[in-house]
DNA sequence: CCGCGGAGTGTTTTT
DNA sequence: CACTCCGCGG
């Protein structure tokens, strides 16, 4: 048995020994939800609960991983409690009940940008795209839609608050939503959406909700302030008839409001579960108090005002958070690159340092500079990896193996075809969905299309999809097959095909431990997988690599070191997020989020010099969030002077000896032939 | 109807 | 700067 006592403070104990009903956990930052969710779990098998039925549900599904292995280490048994994202838990219930709603075997989850040329078919289907007017584009269009559903408000109301400009198209964009779900339906696609709603149709069920409530008698929720009124349904759906439920949260760190979450959601939570415990969990275990005076001064200066004030537990003052200002972000980049060597070089492992900024761009610069010094990185946030052209090209024609319906894959894997357009592939496919058995769709391809000029790569084509499509392959045997054809098409379109096809040998890795397809296809839109650790050949094998992240990706997660880049204006806060009260808001508590993932040491750093969009270079101003007294009076700064840009003047007094045309001659000249 | 090339655009955060 | 859209030539 296991002393929790000894490990724990007594609010931390009460949270972690209360065994059934409802609860609600408010939790600083640094305060120990970990620990909390990590010892509850063992708390629970100890006293008889089979692991299965405890449901962790948490925002990423690393952080899932990482609290059940820490409670494994301790307790075996803990490596079969479930956890995972809400649309991955969903996915997998959705999945299994799938005859409830007369899904088909296999159905596809489309990623977002799948999602939206999906909404731009649709649309285009009812003639709304018309020239020359200003309608909404598909990024808009399928986020209006997604606001709508994620927050559960009609279209005219997510127009007048978010789009007032676009309030003329309110019927348009609403018949484009029933058409949007009406094509989901006919193609077995299901989106980020979907998987929620879906969910919550079946929870409302009551045989099928108490089924599956039967199923998961334990749940936990972290992260509960991002949470959306979607995600809130289904929480009291799955806890309504045994109630016992406990959401974690921390509402001065909630920075997802952009994706429908609300912090409504944990006011609501007592009122629909009455009986509800609360804990407040205050103390942080994590930071220095040099750097919670920091963070606090930061809280003290918001406008809804959060209750709570961090104490440091530490009693440590440790060293006060520098602010380093820059010339420009070469200056920047290269700083932090030193100062990281340095630190390692000091005994601080990469591992323990990460950088923090508002956009994954920013830190390009940095990324530059790490290579240039041979010190490995790793990139968490931005979305480009798995949303690249040739990851979804390759990957196309397995979705096609895995949903012969599945439209946007198959005209994806047809066009790459020199000689086949949009219009060829649209005949193509209008002849395909009508024959039923793949074998035939195989036959139909290999011989209906002679005499095309793209005859030959169509048949290489089915030929290759139907030896990718043997029952008898391995995942990973189909992948492989697959890219034996792709490989040719690959070095065709790309100059820099072989470090491409470094990404695809990754993909091909990752998919060694699958044994579905669709269950691959389906993690891989879901849960994406880590983008790639760069292959730095590094002078320091021995460690983890620095991590390189957005602040968002970076909830959750702590370091002994934390540099935070560009703390200017209208990059945090970003220019675009300066219409409302509200979006500056939340903008500081991304700035709370990420002061407070620091342990020991805090580097802020401000460029001077900043370029945006094309050439023009503009003068930052430092973030208003450090401005004021009570913050800055508590970070050193290297009082950066802005030097004098030295002024070359021209020297009037010389007589041309040069026009355009004959330096070019002479230039031309003076090569070697 | 395909595909190329030029012009234009807008540029967060994530499941 | 990267992607998308548009118009034109083949």
């Amino acid at each position: 048995m296991f002393d929790f006592k000894l490990d724990l403070n007594p609010s931390q104990y009460t949270a972690v020994t209360s065994k059934d009903g409802p609860m609600l956990v408010l939790a600083g930052a640094g305060s120990g939800k970990t620990r909390v969710i990590e010892y509850r779990a063992l708390f629970l098998i100890q006293e008889g609960v089979k692991p299965e039925s405890i449901l962790l549900l948490t925002f990423t599904r690393k952080a899932a991983r990482e609290m059940l292995s820490r409670s494994s280490s301790r307790d075996e048994r803990c490596q079969r409690i479930n956890g995972g994202t809400f649309h991955s838990f969903a996915y997998k219930t959705l999945k299994r009940n799938s005859k409830f709603f007369g899904f088909p075997k296999s159905f596809s989850v489309l990623d977002e940008s799948d999602a939206e040329e999906a909404v731009r078919r649709c649309a285009d289907s009812l003639g709304l795209i018309e020239k020359g007017k200003r309608f909404p584009k598909k990024e808009t269009l399928k986020s209006i839609i997604s606001s709508s559903i994620n927050k559960g408000v009609s279209i005219a109301e997510v127009l007048k608050k978010q789009y007032p400009y676009f309030i003329q198209y309110n019927e348009d964009v609403e018949e484009i939503r029933k058409k949007y779900a009406e094509y989901k339906i006919d193609k077995n696609y299901l989106d980020y959406d979907d998987l929620l709603t879906y969910l919550r149709i079946l929870l409302e069920d009551e045989d099928m909700r108490k089924k599956i409530s039967r199923e998961y008698e334990y749940i936990m929720v972290d992260e509960y302030q991002d949470t959306n009124p979607l995600q809130g349904d289904i929480t009291y759906l799955l806890a309504k008839d045994h109630r016992n439920v406990v959401v974690v949260g921390d509402d001065a760190q909630s920075i997802y409001s952009f994706r429908g979450a609300s912090h409504d959601n944990i006011m609501i939570f007592p009122e629909r579960f009455k009986e509800c415990k609360k804990v407040a969990l205050e103390e942080n275990y994590r930071s220095t108090q040099s750097i919670l005076d920091v963070a606090n001064a930061v809280l003290e200066n918001m406008e809804n005002k959060y209750s709570k004030v961090l104490i440091s537990a530490n009693k440590e003052i440790g060293r006060s958070p520098k602010l380093q200002y820059f010339k420009n972000q070469y200056e920047e980049a290269d700083w932090i690159a030193r100062k990281i060597r340095d630190l390692r070089d000091g005994g601080v492992n990469l591992g323990n340092q990460g950088v923090l900024f508002r956009s994954a761009f920013i830190s390009i610069s940095l990324q530059i500079q790490l290579d240039k010094m041979r010190i490995p990185y790793q990139v968490v946030g931005g979305r480009k990896f798995y949303e690249m052209a040739h990851v979804k090209d390759f990957l196309s024609h397995l979705k096609v193996l895995s949903n012969r319906r599945d439209e946007l894959a198959w005209s994806r894997m047809l066009m790459m075809l020199p000689g086949v357009g949009p219009k060829t592939a649209e005949n193509i496919l209008v002849n395909v969905f009508q024959i039923s058995s793949f074998d035939e769709i195989i036959d139909h391809l290999s011989s209906q299309y002679r005499g095309n000029k793209y005859e030959k790569q169509l048949e290489r084509l089915s030929f290759i999809l139907k030896k990718a499509s043997k029952d008898e392959l391995k995942v990973f045997e189909q992948l492989e097959t697959i890219m034996e054809y792709y490989l040719v098409l690959l070095k065709d379109n790309y100059d820099d095909w072989n470090i491409r096809l470094n990404d695809l040998e990754v993909i091909k890795e990752i998919s060694n431990r699958y044994s579905s397809l669709d269950t691959f296809l389906a993690d891989f839109a879901i849960d994406r997988p880590e983008k790639g650790i760069f292959d730095t050949a590094s002078s320091f094998e021995d460690q983890e690599p620095v991590t390189l992240t957005t602040i968002h990706s970076a909830k959750g997660l702590e370091w002994d070191v934390v540099f935070i880049m560009n703390v200017a204006e209208g990059v945090l806060p970003i220019s675009f997020a300066l219409n409302s009260p509200e979006e500056v808001a939340e903008e500081q508590r991304l700035f709370y989020v990420a002061l407070t993932r620091a342990r020991k040491e805090l580097y802020l750093s401000f460029p001077f010099e900043a370029k945006r969009g094309g050439n023009e270079s503009y003068y930052n101003e430092l973030s208003r969030f450090i401005k004021p007294l009570n913050v800055s009076s508590k970070i050193d700064s290297n009082n950066y002077k802005q030097e004098n840009e030295s002024v070359i003047t021209v020297d009037d007094g010389i007589e041309p000896n040069y026009n355009k045309k004959s330096i070019l001659d002479h230039i031309l000249d003076s090569y070697q032939k």
